[in-house]
RNA sequence: UGCCCGAUGGUGUAAUGGUAGCACAACUGAUUCUGGAUCAGUUUGUCUUGGUUCGAAUCCAGGUCGGGCAGCCA
C-alpha cells in the first residue's frame, strides 16, 4: 500500500464509482483527510470465501489504497453457535492469495465484548433499551407483519433499574437460553420492520472459539456491527445491499453514544451466470457430494478457484470489469473466463500434450531415432525463450485430430490430406490401420521436412510417443447446465441444474517430459488445448496430475456445431410463426441463435382441421404441459394419423395467430421434394422432454 | 397490501443538463506453424408516459418491471 506524502497531501483519486464520489465528497467537505479513510472486510467465519467476496474485497481494500488509507480484516465472530476458528484460518489464507494486506492483526468482534457490553449499559440508562421476557415465538407473533405495526411488549416500560438488574443477570448466567433478551426501544409500529424494537443481545450458553466460557450472552449483527466499525475508526462501512434497510438501525444505535460514527454504504453483491453464490447451496454442494470439497475445482469459492488455476490477477481484472453499482447485475461467466484467458494467454510458456492419444508412424523416418527440435515456450513473450522436445518415428496426436471422413472445413488430418505437425514439419497421411473390430489402430504418415515454409491449412500437436510421460488431465466444465441454476420448476431445486458432464478424468494422456517436472500449482497452456495448471495436491513430479483452468477458445467447435445444426435445420419447422411464409411452406425462419431452441417431445392429443383453410390442422398436445400447435400440414396427414403419436415441438416461440388460431409453437418436420415428413418419437420419451 | 432500493445494446459498465462510449458476447474480414493470440470492421441500447429546459440517459411527477425486508443469523 503507497505511504501517505509526508510533506503534500495527495491529489484526489478519480472517482471512477459511486462510493468514491462519496468518499471524494467527504475529503473536499473536510469530513475526512486522504490517509483517514479506513475500510474493513468483515467476514464471518462460518464457511469459505468466494469469488462474491473478493468483489467486496476488491472494493474495500480497493478504495483503502487509492486514498492511502487502512483497511482492516475482521472476523465477524459474534455468534458461537454458527463459527469454528478452521474458517479463520482459511479465508486469512485466500485473502492473502488475492494480495491483500490487512491493517495491523486480524480483529474481531469477540474482543470488542466488553466494550460493547458497557455500550449496552448505557442505552439502558437513557431509556433506550430493555429487557424483554417473551420469548423467540411471542415476539414474531407481536412484530405485525409487513403491512401491520407490530405491538410493544409489555416489559417495553420496565424501570431504568430493573432493566439494568436483569440485563447484568442475564450476562452472570442467571437465565437459560431464550429467557429474556435486551431489546432497543424504537418504534414497534415504524414500517422498516428493522426498528421494531430489534433484539441487541441474546442469551446462549455456547462457549466461544476465541472468549470460551467468558460470555453466555451475544450481541445481536445491528448492534454488534455498526460498534466494530465505530471502535476501529472506519469512516466508510461498505456492505452489500441487503443491509440498505439496516442503514435507519446502524445510525439509530450509534447516534446517542459518545463514539465515531461511520457511514454505511451498499452496493450490489456479485452474481454469475451458470453459478451459484449462496453460502447454503455451497456447503449443500459439498455435504451432499456433488463436488469433492470446498476446493473443488469446480467450485466458485476462492479456494477452488485457486485449484482451478485462476491467478489473483485475472480475478482482479474481472472485478475491475464489474464495477461498482447498486444494480442487481448477473454478470456473465465469460467476462471472467476472457479475464483468465487474457492473463493465462501473456504469462503461460506452451507445451504439447496430447489427451486423447492416437498413434501416428512416419513411415520414412528411421525407427529408433530420436532429435530433439527446438519449440518456442511463449510466442507473447520472446523473453520466454526456446526449448528442446523429442521426436521420432512414432508420435501420439490427438484422436480429435483425425477424420476418416472429414467435414466440410476439417483442416486436420484425414486420409490424403497433409497437415503441419507443430514444431516438426508436414505430414500426409499414406494409411489407416484398423483393429478388428474397426476401430483405428495407428495412422501410417510420410514425412516432408524440406518444403515447410508452404501454407499448410491445419497445424495439429503431438507427443514422441517413446519419451512421451503418462499424466492424469482432469476437465473441468461449468458446474451447471442453466444459466440461473437457482430458476426452477416448481418441486425442483438448483440440484437438478448440475452438469452431469462438469468433470472428465482422463488418465491416459500423453505429456511431453519437461511436463512432468513442474511443481505444483504452475500454470501451462496446453497448445491449441487450453490452459492447465499442475494439481495443487495430487500433482507430483514424475507423476503429474493437471486441471484443465479453461479451454483455448475454440473456432472449430463453433463451425462444426453450426454444421451439425444446418443440417439438423433440413429437418425445419414445418408450420411458421410468420405468417408471410409461402404457400409451400417453405417460407424460411431466422432466428440468430439456434442453439436457443428448445426441442421437446410431445404426444398428439388431438388433432382437427382448421374451418376454411386447406393447410392447417391444430393439434392439442402434452409437452410436459397442454398446448396447441398449429402446423400446415393438412395436405400430407389426416388428423387421426396424428393421434398418440409422439412428436417434436419447438417450445420456447412466440406464440403466433395462423387461421385465426393461435399456435403456441411448432412441430418440427422434413421436407424432401414434394414429401413432407414429421418427425416422430420412436422410443420411449415422455412428453415434455428435452430432446436434441 | 407497507417500506426501502434499482432500471443504458444479449451481458456488465461509462457519460453527473450539451456528440450515448468501453469491455465481454456475437458476426465479417486480414494475418498466423496454436481454428489460440493479434489487427480492422459490423450488428444491437437510455423501461414507459408526461413535465421542466434552447437542449434530458441525467432533473421532477405518475406508471411498469426487477430486487430487498416480518431470525434470539450475518
Amino acid at each position: 500500500m503507497p505511504e501517505l506524502p509526508a510533506d503534500h497531501a495527495p491529489a484526489l483519486p478519480e472517482a471512477t464509482d459511486f462510493i468514491r464520489e462519496i468518499v471524494n465528497a467527504d475529503i473536499l467537505s473536510g469530513k475526512y483527510r486522504m490517509g483517514d479513510i479506513r475500510t474493513r472486510f468483515p467476514p464471518e467465519p462460518n464457511g469459505y470465501l468466494h469469488i462474491g467476496h473478493a468483489k467486496a474485497l476488491y472494493i474495500d481494500f480497493g478504495i483503502a489504497r487509492d486514498y492511502h488509507g487502512k483497511c482492516n480484516l475482521r472476523m465477524d465472530d459474534t455468534n458461537p453457535s454458527k463459527e469454528d476458528v478452521e474458517y479463520v484460518e482459511a479465508i486469512k489464507d485466500d485473502v492473502r492469495w488475492l494480495g491483500f494486506e490487512w491493517d495491523g492483526d486480524v480483529r474481531y468482534a469477540s474482543d470488542y465484548f466488553e466494550q460493547m457490553y458497557d455500550y449496552a449499559v448505557m442505552m439502558i440508562e437513557k431509556g433506550l433499551a430493555y429487557v424483554d421476557d417473551q420469548t423467540a415465538d411471542e415476539i414474531a407473533a407481536t412484530r405485525g407483519t409487513l403491512t401491520e405495526p407490530g405491538q410493544e411488549s409489555p416489559y417495553r416500560n420496565r424501570s431504568v433499574a430493573e432493566n439494568l438488574d436483569l440485563f447484568a443477570r442475564m450476562r452472570a448466567g442467571e437465565f437459560p437460553n431464550g429467557a429474556r433478551v435486551l431489546r432497543a426501544k424504537i418504534d414497534m409500529a415504524s414500517p422498516n420492520i428493522h426498528m421494531r424494537d430489534p433484539v441487541l443481545y441474546r442469551i446462549l450458553h455456547i462457549p466461544h472459539h476465541r472468549t470460551g466460557d467468558a460470555w453466555c450472552i451475544y450481541p445481536m449483527y445491528d448492534w454488534a456491527h455498526g460498534l466494530e466499525d465505530s471502535i476501529e475508526g472506519i469512516t466508510h462501512s461498505l456492505c452489500t445491499l441487503e443491509f440498505e434497510i439496516h442503514r435507519p438501525l446502524y445510525d439509530w444505535l450509534l447516534a446517542p453514544l459518545p463514539v465515531h460514527k461511520p457511514q454505511q454504504i451498499e452496493f450490489s453483491r456479485l452474481n454469475l451466470t451458470y453459478t451459484v453464490m449462496s453460502k447454503r447451496r455451497l456447503l449443500r454442494l459439498v455435504q451432499e457430494n456433488r463436488v469433492s470439497g470446498w476446493d473443488d475445482p469446480r467450485m466458485p469459492t476462492l479456494c477452488g478457484m485457486r485449484r482451478r488455476g485462476y491467478t489473483p490477477t485475472a480475478i482482479h481484472a474481472f472485478l475491475k470489469c464489474v464495477g461498482v453499482t447498486k444494480y442487481n447485475a448477473i454478470t456473465d461467466v465469460a467476462l471472467l473466463e476472457s479475464c483468465l484467458r487474457d492473463e493465462l494467454n501473456k504469462v503461460t510458456p506452451r507445451y504439447l500434450a496430447v489427451l486423447n492419444p492416437l498413434k501416428l508412424v512416419i513411415t520414412n523416418y528411421p525407427e529408433g531415432q530420436t532429435e530433439w527440435l527446438e519449440a518456442i515456450n511463449n510466442p507473447e513473450d520472446p523473453d520466454a525463450g526456446t526449448r528442446k522436445i523429442p521426436f521420432g518415428r512414432e508420435l501420439y496426436i490427438e484422436q480429435d485430430d483425425f477424420r476418416e471422413t472429414p467435414p466440410p472445413k476439417y483442416h486436420r488430418l484425414s486420409p490424403g490430406q497433409e497437415v503441419r505437425l507443430r514444431w516438426a514439419g508436414i505430414v500426409t497421411c499414406q494409411e489407416v490401420v484398423k483393429n478388428q473390430d474397426g476401430t483405428i489402430a495407428e495412422i501410417r504418415c510420410t514425412l516432408d521436412r524440406d518444403n515447410t515454409d508452404r501454407r499448410v491449412k491445419g497445424t495439429i500437436h503431438w507427443v514422441d510417443a517413446k519419451h512421451a510421460v503418462n499424466a492424469e488431465v482432469r476437465l473441468y466444465d461449468r458446474l451447471f447446465n442453466k444459466e440461473i441454476p437457482d430458476a426452477v420448476a416448481e418441486g425442483e431445486d438448483f440440484i437438478d441444474n448440475l452438469n452431469p458432464d462438469s468433470l472428465q478424468v482422463l488418465t491416459s494422456c500423453k505429456v511431453e517430459p519437461a511436463l512432468a517436472e513442474l511443481a505444483s500449482e504452475d500454470k501451462v497452456q496446453f497448445e491449441r488445448l487450453g490452459y492447465f495448471c499442475a494439481d495443487r495436491f495430487d500433482h507430483q513430479p514424475g507423476k503429474p496430475v493437471f486441471n484443465r483452468t479453461v479451454s483455448l477458445k475454440d473456432t472449430w467447435a463453433k463451425i462444426e456445431q453450426k454444421g451439425s445444426k444446418e443440417n439438423a435445420a433440413e429437418a425445419k419447422p414445418a408450420s411458421a410463426t410468420k405468417p408471410q411464409a409461402d404457400a409451400d411452406g417453405a417460407g424460411l425462419i431466422s432466428m440468430d441463435d439456434f442453439s436457443k431452441l428448445q426441442l421437446k417431445a410431445a404426444r398428439v392429443l388431438a388433432a382437427e382441421r382448421i374451418p376454411n383453410t386447406d393447410k392447417l390442422l391444430k393439434l392439442t398436445v402434452d409437452c410436459g404441459e397442454q398446448r396447441q400447435i398449429v402446423a400446415g400440414i393438412a395436405l400430407h396427414y389426416q388428423p387421426e394419423d396424428l393421434v398418440g403419436k409422439t412428436i417434436i415441438i419447438v417450445n420456447n416461440l412466440q406464440p403466433a395467430v395462423l387461421g385465426g388460431v393461435e399456435s403456441q409453437g411448432m412441430l418440427l418436420a422434413a421436407k424432401r421434394k414434394k414429401e413432407l415428413r414429421i418427425l416422430t418419437v420412436d422410443g420411449e420419451i415422455p412428453p415434455g422432454a428435452s430432446v436434441g
